[in-house]
Parts: structure tokens; C-alpha cells; sequence
DNA sequence: CTGTTAGCGCTTTCAG
DNA sequence: CTGAAAGCGCTAACAG
């Protein structure tokens, strides 16, 4: 910096607020800067610039795993509006281990990030941050009653949704195949699918919700167990990765699909399409879902909020495919 | 620093060196020290100690598209090593745009990234960050004759053991789908396609090489005038987004795979195992060459290599599944 | 082994 | 509008 001050016979000061501040500089003076510092190949210390004026554009982004399209959907949208907003992803995969996610925080808390978006494992991570004065968007899922902006998938209405579907098929023996409902994910589905079974008016035989570990091998045995030992027409998967298994155990079984069995998911990714027949499903709508975080939180940093915490809840859309059909005659 | 140097009764120096360096402090002191920072709560600001120690730990990381699993898988790969090593990923897509590929090495240049993992889009890029210092490695693919290391997948073999496949089921026009043929990725998947061909004996036909840009609808309808215009009786599809568009192609008409046209396709992808039949192609253990990205670029960090630049091109390995069987009689 | 001293490269008062 | 001076929070020399 004091090359191009030295070069363009001003002060580092001036070259300063010829580059970054606006107004504070006569316009011949900037632009004399800037093409000083253009020609030097000079590139500002992001470092020095936020410890001297504690403010970070870097953004901290803990997800479960990124190999899941889910979770790679939704950090590509957040990435996409922190790019345009000049702001940097600092991503981390915290497995969905509470003690990763734990440790990742602590690293961002000490690179001094201006926010964190985290779709989180404990309650106790977006807690530690909050009350370090970091702001956090929660994504996805919301733990406890953490006063946690959030930006989530109405994942009641979707489960809604899809067995409302599967009901008017006449299916009355569905399968429900969940994970975990302790996250507000799938505790929403959970209280869709029974809350589709109660605008029926049909009773639910508890024994038909069934579950297995978020594992794609594990859901498929789970499903066969499921298959064994009740008699169900239609099956639902609480999300993608629970689905794989649903289907590997349909196929490997020979039924057909949707004529012996209908199969519905939560969660869209590509592959439901591409298998035939493709797979009903609810689009989570998941890269805008990662857009608002983003912005979310960007508005956040800004100040350009109420103090009193958003929630933002986006309703999914039913994709109907070839895997849902009429329940068979008894 | 001050709080937790006047509570323990030391000086910040001492602080300092009892939480990181080790030896240089007693272990009475450290211990003592490293209890008060745990009591009050402090976390050290790594933009302070990176600005005084002239280092940092944070790692760039340049990819075209996170939604595509193969960047996603690669991202994955060189998060896990950074992570398990200390170190920070800065994760930019650049859309496999020139210029947005650029910005975003600038904005890595000025938070003085430790070093730059790039699926290179043009070669100013890993060039540019050399310039100034920066350790680079090109992933997937390298432009020029850049003297970046790099980690590469064996593409000339991949292809040539795919093309040899289709070979000995007696296919003789295999039409090839391909986007691109100026990167090492599509060049070397070209060559291996062309050196089966020479090996077999075979004339080829250079109308069987088809290009198309990189995208699904778009080889759609390259595959649909491909099968208008040329006899084939396979397809060999040249990387996971084209062979979507292939595969769409082929079941809009109702062809039978493989019995009357077998697919197969470079860079296996969960979908590619879950459609029926399942994808004839070769797994580029992406993850693993993510891992090999982040070790290598590590090594060079820690100035463990010598000068040399270093290449590592990995082996992929065949997968055969359902879609290619023999090729018809005539 | 530990304290003191001097900055890293930049931005922000404060005068002028 | 611009320059001088004073640090941001930390670590690397240098003495002791």
C-alpha cells in the first residue's frame, strides 16, 4: 500500500479511501489511485483490513454432508448470493457428529466470521455462537427453541401433501419409513402423515410407522422387515437417502412399482426422475432454500431486521411420477 | 489475550506460546494458562495471528458447480483431509466461467490463502495465483502446459477401457458423446476411445464423434440427431451430464438397453446404480482425488516436495453394469 | 523458560 | 478533502 501511496504521491491513508470509502476522496485523486494500484498489481490484505476495522465479509457454512445433493443444493445456493454479496463460504461438513460441529463453530468463531449458516446437530452449537455475537440463520431444521433465525421446508405440509396423495389412491396401509423425529424435519413429517390420516378419517395403526437409522443399506433392511410383517400397498421414505434403500428392497423383491406397491419420498434430488418409474416426491425447493439463508442472514449482518427472530417457512411442491398409482384390490 | 495473561499472571508472550508453540513454556505455566483461557472463554483471533505470523491456514477451493456430484464428491474429498489437518476451506464456485474464475482468485489472493485447489477454467488462473506466491494444485483437469502439480484421473485409460468393453461385445459403431476436447479430461477420453479403436483393428469412423455442450438437455438432442443420422449400436458417453441426457434420449424411444443399443458413460454417479439397467462406466474415485488434491497441496505447503511439479494421475476403475451387453445382429 | 519491545498491513480518528 | 498518528490482537526477536 505505501508503494501505490509513494507512486501516486498521496498518503496510505488517502489510497485507503480512495479505494474502499466512498465520497472522502476528490474524484481525480481516485482515479489516479486506482490506476496506480491497477498497474502495481496491488491486492488489499483482507487480513490487516478486518483486524484493523474488526469486520469480516467471510461467512461460515457447517452442513452434515456434501455428498448428499441435499445438503450440496443447499450450500450452492447460499454460495451463490455470498458471491454476488462479496462475501466468502468458509464450508464445513460436520458429519452429523454434535462434537465436529462443535469443534467447526469454535474454528469460525475464531476466524471472527461475520455469520454462520448451520443446519445443526445440537442445540448447543447455534446457542455458543449466538452468545458470542455471531449471527446464525439455522437451515433446514431448528433444535429446542433456540431463538435461531431459520429458514425451513414446511415439512408438514409436504408430508401432508404426499400421503394426502397416496390416500386418494386408496391406499389405506401405508408405510411410513423414518429416520429420526427429534428434529423439527422429521417431527413435521411425522405430523403431516398423521395428520393426512386424521382429515380422512382413517385410524393409523401406529406399528406402520417404522424406524430405521439415516443409512441407505439400513433402510433398505428395514424395509424388508416392513414388508414382512405388515401388509402395507404404499410406502413413504421421510427423505432421499432412506428412499434408495426403500427402492434397492422394492426392486430386489420384483415388485412392481406402482402396481403391487406404491413408493413416495420427501425430498426430491435427480435420481427420482431418472429412474423408472420415476419416484413421487416433494421438491423442497432446496438451492432457493440455501438462497434465503444467505439472505437472511446478510440482512442480518446489515442490521436491516427487527431484533425479534424470522422465521422463514418455505411450502414444497407434490411431484407426482409414475411410482404412485391406484392401491391394489384386496 | 491481556485478560487471560493478567488472570494466569503472565505476560500475552507467554500466552501465546503456552496455547500453540510448544516447548518454550514450562509445563506448570501451560497448564495453568490453558485453564484460565478455557475459563474465560477465550478464542484466539486467528486474523491477528495470521496477520503477525505472515501465515495462513485457510485454503481455497475452485470448482465449477457444486450441484454436479462429481464437484461435490471432490469438494468432499479435500474438505475431509483440510479439516483433519487444521485447515480452513474457502469454497467458490466459478460456474466454469473465465472471468468469474479470476475474481475469485483475486478475492483468495487478497485474504492470503494458504494455498488454491482449481478445476481450472482458463490458465491465467493457477498462473496468476503462482505469480504471487501461492501454492496450487489443479484438480481434475490442467490447461496448458501449466507448471502446476496436479491430481488427475487417467482419462486416456478410462475411456480406453469403456471403448474396449463395447469392443468385445462386437459393437463397431459406437457413437461418442462429447463436450469438449481442449481440456486434458475430454482430450484424454478422446485419445482412449481413438487408441481402442487402433488396437481392435477397427477403421473408425469420425462421424461417430459427436460434440454437444456441456448439458443434459442439450445431449438429448445431440444423441436424438446422432441416432437419426448414424447407424450406432452403442453409445459411449463422455462424462456423467451428457449421459443423463443420452439415457433420456434412448427411453423417450423406447429403446431397449442393451439388447438393442448399449450406454455407457465416463465418471460413475449415484444414479447411474439405481437406474435399470444400471450404467456401464468407470468410477474415478472422485472423493479419493480430492484427498489426493489436499495432501499434495499440504506437502507442498509445508515445502515437504522437491521443486519439481508433481502429477499424480489416478487409475479409474471399470464398472459394468446392465446397459452394455452385445451388440445386436445385424 | 519468560518478559519486553516492536511491529504485521491496514483503517480510523483527529487535526489541518 | 488529505496527512499524521494511533492502534486492531497477536507473535517473533531479543534479552535476560
Amino acid at each position: 500500500m505505501q508503494d501505490v501511496a509513494r507512486e501516486a504521491g498521496v498518503s496510505a491513508s488517502t489510497v485507503s479511501r480512495a479505494l474502499h470509502t466512498r465520497g472522502y476522496a476528490s474524484r481525480e485523486v481516485r482515479e489516479r489511485v486506482q490506476a496506480v494500484a491497477q498497474r502495481l498489481g496491488y491486492v488489499p490484505n483482507h487480513m490487516a483490513r478486518n483486524l484493523r476495522s474488526r469486520t469480516s465479509t467471510a461467512i461460515g457454512v457447517l452442513i452434515s454432508d456434501l455428498r448428499n445433493p441435499f445438503y450440496a443444493d443447499l450450500a450452492a445456493g447460499i454460495e451463490e448470493v455470498l458471491r454476488s454479496e462479496g462475501h466468502q463460504m468458509i464450508l464445513v461438513n460436520d458429519n452429523g457428529d454434535p462434537e465436529e460441529e462443535m469443534h467447526a463453530a469454535e474454528t469460525l468463531l475464531a476466524m471472527q466470521v461475520a455469520g454462520v449458516i448451520v443446519t445443526p446437530v445440537a442445540a448447543g452449537c447455534p446457542k455458543m455462537l449466538s452468545e458470542n455475537g455471531i449471527h446464525v440463520v439455522c437451515a433446514d431444521r431448528q433444535l429446542g427453541r433456540a431463538g435461531s433465525d431459520a429458514v425451513l421446508s414446511d415439512n408438514k405440509l409436504g408430508a401432508r401433501e404426499l400421503t394426502d396423495h397416496l390416500l386418494s389412491f386408496g391406499h389405506e396401509r401405508i408405510g411410513l419409513l423414518i429416520d429420526e423425529t427429534k428434529w423439527s424435519t422429521g417431527a413435521g413429517r411425522l405430523a403431516g402423515f398423521r395428520a393426512a390420516y386424521e382429515a380422512a378419517g382413517i385410524e393409523l395403526d401406529e406399528n406402520l410407522i417404522v424406524y430405521t437409522s439415516f443409512d441407505a443399506e439400513a433402510a433398505r433392511q428395514t424395509t424388508n422387515e416392513l414388508l414382512d410383517q405388515q401388509q402395507v400397498t404404499a410406502i413413504l421414505s421421510a427423505n432421499n437417502v432412506l428412499a434408495q434403500g426403500a427402492l434397492a428392497e422394492l426392486k430386489a423383491r420384483k415388485l412392481k412399482i406402482p402396481r403391487r406397491i406404491s413408493l413416495a419420498a420427501y425430498d426430491d434430488v435427480p435420481w427420482m426422475s431418472l429412474v423408472q418409474p420415476g419416484i413421487t416426491t416433494v421438491d423442497q425447493h432446496t438451492v432457493d432454500l440455501g438462497r434465503s439463508c444467505a439472505q437472511l442472514l446478510l440482512a442480518r449482518i446489515r442490521d436491516e431486521l427487527p431484533a425479534r427472530r424470522r422465521v422463514i417457512r418455505v411450502a414444497p411442491r407434490l411431484v407426482i411420477r409414475g411410482s404412485t398409482g391406484p392401491a391394489p384390490r384386496k
